[in-house]
This record gives structure tokens, C-alpha cells and sequence, in this order.
DNA sequence: CATGTTAATTGCAACGTTGCAATGGTGACG
DNA sequence: CGTCACCATTGCAACGTTGCAATTAACATG
């Protein structure tokens, strides 16, 4: 009993092959199982004496509580899911997303099982097998639109989520959000700063409450700043790389062309910069061009052209985290956070 | 549906709220509850009829089987779990990896947890993690080396798994992977049908077993075709884009440059082709590059780049449809498979 | 008619956990 | 000394599932 060194790494100490479970620690301490449940999870009612052998004893054979027992008993999986989108406009969202969630659970009971989706539409099946099955204790959800069905089923079933974007119901539930209006703003400004007197704005899929904020701030910027601003209407962007190409190449060619251009998408970027590039216009001459950088992908190519940061990383754990916090039973609208572009590309 | 016997407890079918059992099943069909499980999991030794009711009666209420009972029970988990490796040379490769195992396990029972790591080590915490609480079915892991340590772990605790890349061990074990010697000896040969009479090859990561297979199918198409191969020293290419970049534009000014350059990283090749562009060197004039692509971000750009295409996503079906054989018990050395590159990407 | 054979179904226990009612033991108070 | 309240601990049941031994019914065999 006065053993303290056998650090269970593995199952060092214990029977060999078999798991530990309240009943090995009940055999060993002499106390009952109900003893020693409630005493791991911290009863109040217990001498402090019986906690100490039981955490000693629980230590010893490395206990861990056993998923398939603790969820049939309580209904608690220690599961989150993440929703994953279809789209990838964002490269490499999805890696750092689920990055950024691994780092928030690592060391807790949470596990992490991911659904992917395989159209980019706020389809509702994925979300209601969840809710039917009770598969999860809490749903992450990306690319939200302004009524989004999945959020509306969520809230209606009084289920712990939270949404990266935001919506526009009246009822508030958690969220965390990258800051397009300061995304939009701040691009504006700075290629004004740089003279700029026409910008462009390329913004895609018109589904997301995203796509209605950040046109809203570019609007409000350029007004501020007395310049002309341009949306590019997100239909002509559907098509894919080819047709933002031969955007490109339009404007490069096009006389009154935008002296400046902000962008949301690496994808787009790119198209547009190949596009651009086949016009014969060199980036930062003739015309401005910054955009809102997820990876570092563009820099490894394009070192000096300038970006606006979102963190799709630090996101993934800030969602994770408020969502836990939900679980837990906080009110959602304690639980809602906007990111404002990072300075800098996390190093 | 004859025979209405129930015991009139006045809950009807599809009763809202409550979850459907095998206990519902039982009280509608009026048999017991080892019976219904019996016949639901298609037991021989039973009535047609009955059979015919249960399994009406199962899909009227829609009934789905609680995952924490079956698996308290059998200790399965219907859980695949994904160890995504921490790197992100091949940009995409985690949301098509996903992606192609929810494809595959799309309207099964099986669910994917996804464990992030946090360094390209081949680290064994995690599998091993997975071991001690048997918190899946059966393990993917990614980019593995010739003596893995997590594959050795696996195989000394007889455990269902299947690796994205071949070892080097003796005894057998289920795997997929891309075939790099054919991608090492096609790319040599197309650019040598160019004229190209000096071949570069850079590739990362000489902890993967990959890594040696395709240095040595390198040499050896070289040799057959009469002309140069250098491999770039990985230990250059650890550094960073900026290190790759430094390397593309040395490799400009040099007189005596290669002539075609093979890249197996998509990371590396937009590094490199900056580099190149900054010694002032354009693209197909001078040195004709061609590297391995596993998404549609370069072709965005330069879409007459040549490229031979690995597909992740089908990967990721293949090596779950392996896993899931595995893990219904058949032999390790019947599941093994390469894939050829694909001809064209993926539409 | 007792006995054996087979087919079809069932009861029971167990997997590991937790909530709750119940137990026994202590001491204070009237 | 009986009653009450309190403390620390315990036994039991239940969550939903499945494997196995046991049961019933029907029917043939000796």
C-alpha cells in the first residue's frame, strides 16, 4: 500500500491484459463500488482519508471510466462533433480547424469525430442524425447562413452547439466569428492609404451571413473614404478558377480598371492573380491587390503581397471552448466572440 | 400489421421523445427482447413470420441500435479513428483524407474520431492511447516510416489497423499507398522524352518510408534512361519555404543547372518555382519542372504545369474499405494495395 | 406411454457506470 | 435512556445490448 512509484504508463501495475474498473479499485481499497464513484468524481459527503485511498488506488492501476458505461448510464458520450464543410474555398480550413479543436480537448475526456459534408449547403441531415442518435454532446458548424436550417433545428432542440459565423435570428445562441466587417474595413483603408481610388471586392457564396457582412462594411468604408467601391457579384464567381481567371485577365485589359482589389479566398486569389498575370500586370503595379490570408500558402509564392489573417487555428479552439462552456449549461449569448484579424501570420 | 397483443402500457408506435429500444420492439411484436435482437441480427433459427414482424416492426418505429449498449456489451465500437499526422507538405491532404473515409463509411454503422497530432514524429502516444481504452475499431495512420513504431505497436497487440505507406518490417500488415516509384520513374521519363539530360529531385521527409522508395526508383530510371539524377539533400529542405525558395533561385543562376526538376511536394514546389522566377527564370523555358499533385491549387495558377496526380480522397476510401475487411478478421497480407498516379485530376 | 429429437423462443446474467434509498454508526439533546 | 439528526458508506436497480442455458411445444421413435 505504501507504494508511490509505479507511474501507471500503460498498465504497468494491475492484472496484465485486464482494464481497470470500479470494481478492481473497489476489490483493492475494500470500499464499495458506490464508494468509489463517488469519491473519483469528487463527492463531498466522504471522509478524507477514503478519497486519498481511492485516488492512490485509482492512480496505481491507471483507472479510466469507461466510455460505453459512463454514456449508457448518463446518455454523456464526451463527444463533439465537428460538421465538416464541403466547400474549400479556405485552404487548409479544415486541418487547422480540427488542429485548433484537438489542442482545446487535448488532455480531457472530450473526443473529437468529424462528419463530413459533401455538398456546401447548410444541409440539415448530417446535424439531425446527430440529434436523433444523440451521437455527441455538443455540434461545431461551420459557414452559417443568415437562417440557417441547421442552427434553427439546433436551437429548436435545445442542443448544445455553436456556429463559426453568425446568424441573424432573433434567438441567441453561441457563436464564434472571424470579423469580416473589420476585415473589410481595414483592407479598404490600407489600399486607400496606398492611393487607391477604386476598389474591387471579390466576395463568393452569397449563402453565408458572411458574405452580407463583410459587403455591408465595404460599403460603409468606401462611402467613409470617398472613394469608389465595386462588388463582384458572387454569381460570376460560381464557376470556378477558370472564370476568375478570365476576370482577371478583363481587368488587367479593361482601361477604367480598379486600382485596388480585396479578396477572400486564397482560391480566388490565385485565379485572379494567374488571370492578372496573363493581362501582363505585375502585383503591386498598376494595380493593389490584398486578401485574407488562412494559410501560408500564398506567402511561400507571393512574399510581399499583402494580407488581413484569419486564424482558422485559434478559432478551432475558441469554438471548442465556448462549446464546452455550453454543455456545461452556460446561456448562449455569454458565449458568443468575434475575432479581429490577427496582425501577423502565426509563426 | 395483424396482431395488436400489446399490453396496452399506451404508448404508441413512434411515440414522441423516447428513443426506440429493443424493448419497444418487443411490447409492439409481443416477443421477447432476446428474440427481437436475434432476429435483428439475422438469427437462422427463426420463423419467417417472425422475422417479417420484428423486422417491421423496427423500421416503423425507426429503430437504431444504441451504440453505448452494443458496445458495453461486445466491446465494439463501430469507431474508426484517424491519426492525422501534423505536417501539411501535401496541401488538402486532411480534407480529402476525411472526406474519402466519409465516403466510405457513409450509411454504415462505423463513425470516424479524428486524433490530431501536434509534430510529424511518428509518435506512439496516441495508438497507443487508443490500445489502452480501446476507443475504436481499428486505426488509420498516415506517412509512415520503415520501421514504424507506432505499426509495430499495433501489430505486437494484434490490433486492426491499416497505414497510408508501406514498411519495411517483415511480418505483414494490411496497408495502402501511392505508388511513388511509379510516380519517381514517369516523371523522370517524361521529362526526358522533353530532352531534359539532367534531373533534380527534391523530396522531404526521409523518415518515411516513401521517401527511400521513391530516391531509389529515382536512380534507377536515371540510369536506364542515360542521363544525370541528383536527389536534393532533405536535410536542405527541412528549413522552411524560404530555405526552398533561396535553393530555387541559387539553382537559377547556376550555369550549370539542371535541366528538369522533379518535386513531390506542392509546399515545396510553389517555393521553388518562386525561386526560380526571381532568378528570373519563366516556367517550361530553361528548366521544365513537374511535380506530384494532391490538390487544384497550382494548376490555378499555372495550368500548364505538368504534374502526375495523387488522389487522396480516393486513398482515403481504399484504405477504409481495408480497414473495415481487417477488421472483420481477414488476413493482413490480402490487404495490401497500391495505386497507380491517376492520369487526370480528379473533376 | 415414456423418452428422445428438434425447432422456436425465452429468461437471466453480465458488460461498467451512476442515482437513490437505505444502512449502520456516532454523538447531542431532551 | 429514547429520540433525532447527521455522517459515511453501501446495496440495488437501471441504462440497452447480447450470449448462453433453459424452457416450451410439437412430434416422432422405441
Amino acid at each position: 500500500m505504501a507504494g508511490g512509484k509505479d507511474k501507471g504508463s500503460g498498465n504497468g501495475a494491475g492484472a496484465i491484459g485486464q482494464r481497470a474498473t470500479l470494481r478492481t479499485i473497489s476489490e483493492l481499497t475494500g470500499l464499495s463500488q458506490s464508494t468509489v464513484s463517488l469519491s473519483l468524481r469528487g463527492g463531498t459527503a466522504l471522509k478524507e482519508e477514503t478519497r486519498r485511498k481511492v485516488a492512490e488506488a485509482a492512480k496505481a492501476v491507471g483507472y479510466v471510466p469507461d466510455r460505453a458505461g459512463v454514456r449508457l448510464r448518463t446518455g454523456k458520450t464526451n463527444v463533439i462533433a465537428l460538421v465538416l464543410d464541403g466547400g474549400d474555398d479556405s485552404i487548409d480550413f479544415a486541418r487547422q480547424m480540427i488542429q485548433g479543436i484537438g489542442q482545446a480537448i487535448r488532455g480531457s475526456r472530450y473526443h473529437l469525430t468529424v462528419i463530413p459534408e459533401f455538398v456546401r449547403t447548410q444541409s440539415v441531415e448530417t446535424v439531425r442524425y446527430i440529434l436523433d442518435n444523440r451521437t455527441a454532446d455538443g455540434v461545431i458548424i461551420t459557414h452559417t447562413g443568415p437562417r440557417d436550417r441547421r442552427v434553427q433545428l439546433l436551437m429548436d432542440a435545445n442542443f448544445p452547439f455553436v456556429s463559426h459565423g453568425r446568424t441573424e435570428f432573433f434567438t441567441q445562441h453561441a457563436y464564434h466569428d472571424f470579423h469580416s466587417e473589420a476585415f473589410a474595413t481595414v483592407a479598404a483603408e490600407r489600399l486607400a492609404s496606398k492611393g487607391c481610388k477604386h476598389l474591387l471586392m471579390l466576395v463568393g457564396d452569397d449563402s453565408t451571413t458572411n458574405h452580407h457582412n463583410i459587403v455591408t462594411a465595404f460599403h460603409h468604408a468606401t462611402a467613409r473614404l470617398g472613394i469608389v467601391g465595386t462588388i463582384m457579384d458572387s454569381a460570376a464567381l460560381r464557376g470556378g478558377p477558370d472564370e476568375i481567371r478570365q476576370l482577371g485577365l478583363d481587368i488587367a485589359r479593361r482601361a477604367d480598371r480598379p486600382d485596388g482589389i480585396i479578396c477572400d479566398s486564397e482560391m480566388r486569389t490565385l485565379a485572379l492573380i494567374g488571370g492578372l498575370q496573363d493581362g501582363g500586370l505585375k502585383l503591386g503595379q498598376g494595380v493593389e491587390l490584398i486578401y485574407k490570408q488562412t494559410s501560408d500558402i500564398l506567402p511561400t509564392l507571393f512574399p510581399r503581397l499583402d494580407s488581413i489573417v484569419e486564424d482558422v487555428f485559434t478559432a478551432g479552439g475558441e469554438l471548442t471552448r465556448l462549446l464546452l462552456r455550453r454543455i456545461n449549461g452556460e446561456a448562449p449569448e455569454t458565449l458568443q466572440t468575434l475575432f479581429e484579424p490577427s496582425p501577423r501570420w502565426r509563426s
